[in-house]
RNA sequence: GGUCUUGUGGCCGAGUGGCUAGGCACCAGUCUGCAAAACUGUGUACAGCGGUUCGAAUCCGCUCGAGACCUCCA
């Protein structure tokens, strides 16, 4: 479809360099997304994970490519807490909230697809959940028992670290060595059932408190943490697919745990590229539940979190987002949203100057080298800071056609605006000129204006300057231009 | 302690060894009844020290600082 098809670069997390991006499968991308454990709401930080991976996924459609995209939700698991002892985190939610684990779930399920409305996240092409797959988990487990990199405890399974790495390399993915591991042997406790500290839970035993529980083979219990994504990857994408995201905080253990299993269990890696997204940042630390320096992103859309002074659209923030590269940090501070939201809508007003400039027969600026940009910046690693800088070249193209001091022909305006259209709307998921499309106020909005420019004409300042003033105090913008008074 | 990332002008944030990143803010100017917007011009930025090189923000070493993971976390 597209002529930039062929050169996108991924940065693997794998051999820690970008790579060229080659799918198994030509023009078929298969895409596997840790999503979220709804036991609550969703912060702020983990939708960043989930802005970025939704950037991503257009960019791969709008090169053309085929993609099915999986991203999990974990309603279901066994999980441990700070102390080694196993918790499940949504059954003790349930006790909280004083519900069932399937409620909790639902209840923060709706609230998470109202969320990805909200910030314009496209759905992903199958969203399975954990507890719809329990079967296939545990056929899993099985097979890494048969294959002898598992075994059982009272009940309880767990993965055999030191048999694996004897075959296969563990911390291929993290850079750890299963002989340093080894030296940090302090956490295992006389009555932990592992036999090795890096061993890890595929099954655990059922507790009596348990709001969940299923059958299985070694009896009731529940599904270990990291098992779920092997069994979902492996039922939609396949024992090897080509990218496999999440969040950088996944890399260790969960993910490194994963290409454990798969390996264990089907002898192969389960993708070719490894993508972490990096984390979002409250003055300078790690957006987290545990250090209380999180908001929620309805809050920041509503502007009631203490943090910020004013509320801040979808958009802005998803622009802001944007604004940094998804393997850097990023730093939430009102200065930084204020200018984006500025710079935002600069973007803006230059996109919806396009339908009002004045053709000409020939275009005093090379449009095919500024669209080829933006490709060039996207190829690179999805470099979407360098994409919005080169938007904004082509916003000051516009505004100086807009002034009469360059000039564009006909067809090139319809390429410039199309791929406009294309990376600003299709690939960073921003929408344009939304804000003031309301039916009713629009001919009222002509009126007042119509009044204020005979004001005008009367020279009667004291009038159109009220008129100015008052709107402003109403949130409307006035701006005079020479082609008319527009308003936002 | 181990593994890894990182330190860019007032703020945010890209950066392939040599060619203006970009945005916001600031200052001056053009335009305008005034404003806003738009446009133009202006910034001796690359933590410190040393090394490699004709040339380093970019490569190497050391020092200092920050962060992530190693326990649930996007």
């Amino acid at each position: 479809m597209s002529s930039h098809h062929g050169n996108l670069k991924i940065y693997n997390s794998l051999s820690g360099q970008k790579e060229k991006f080659e799918p198994l499968h030509e023009n078929r991308v298969g895409m596997y997304v840790c999503g979220p454990t709804l036991y609550s709401e969703p912060h702020m930080g983990n939708m960043r994970t989930f802005i970025n991976f939704d950037m991503i996924y257009r960019y791969l459609l709008v090169l053309g490519y085929q993609v099915k995209y999986v991203r999990n939700i974990t309603d279901a698991g066994h999980i441990t807490n700070s102390l080694g002892e196993a918790e499940d985190s949504i059954g003790k939610a349930a006790r909280m909230e004083q519900m069932q684990s399937l409620e909790i779930v639902y209840k923060y399920n709706v609230k998470f697809q109202e969320l990805q409305r909200i910030y314009n996240l496209l759905p992903p092409s199958i969203e399975p959940t954990a507890t719809g797959h329990i079967q296939e988990q545990i056929e899993h487990i099985e097979k890494i028992i048969n294959n002898g990199f598992a075994y059982v405890v009272n009940g309880s399974v767990y993965f055999d670290v030191k048999k694996y790495s004897e075959k296969f390399e563990y911390g291929i993915l993290s850079g750890r060595k299963v002989d340093e591991l080894a030296e940090e042997t302090r956490t295992l406790n006389a009555q932990d059932e592992k036999r090795f500290f890096a061993d890890f839970a595929l099954w655990k035993k059922a507790n009596p408190e348990d709001m969940q529980i299923w059958r299985s083979p070694w009896g009731d219990g529940n599904p270990g943490w990291h098992i779920e994504c092997t069994a979902m990857s492996t039922k939609y994408l396949g024992p090897h697919f080509d990218i496999h995201g999440g969040g950088m905080d996944l890399k260790f253990p969960h993910h490194e745990d994963e290409i454990a299993q798969n390996c264990g269990s089907l002898g192969c890696n389960p993708a070719k590229y490894w993508m972490h997204a990096n984390m979002l940042n409250v003055n300078g630390q790690k957006m987290s539940k545990s250090l209380g320096n999180y908001f929620l992103p309805q809050e920041i859309v509503e502007g009631s979190t203490e943090l910020f002074d004013k509320p801040y659209s979808p958009d802005v923030i998803r622009f802001f987002m944007m604004q940094a590269h998804y393997r850097s940090n990023l730093d939430f501070t009102s200065d930084a949203l204020n200018a984006a939201e500025k710079g935002f809508s600069r973007l803006s007003d230059a996109v919806m100057l396009l339908d009002k400039l004045t053709v000409a027969t020939n275009s005093s600026f090379n449009v095919g080298e500024l669209v080829s940009s933006f490709y060039t910046a996207m190829n690179d690693d999805f470099n979407a800071p360098t994409l919005i800088a080169n938007l904004f070249e082509a916003a000051k193209k516009i505004n100086l056609i807009n002034d009469g001091k360059e000039t564009i022909s006909k067809d090139d305006l319809n390429i410039l605006s199309a791929h406009l259209t294309i990376f600003i709307s299709d690939v960073l998921g921003l929408r344009i000129g939304t804000s003031n499309s309301d039916s009713k106020l629009s001919p009222v909005m002509d009126l007042v204006l119509e009044l204020r420019q005979q004001a005008r004409e009367n020279k009667d300042w004291t009038t159109s300057d009220k008129i100015r003033d008052g709107l402003a105090a109403a949130g409307i913008v006035v701006k005079d231009t020479k082609e008319g008074t527009s308003w936002s």
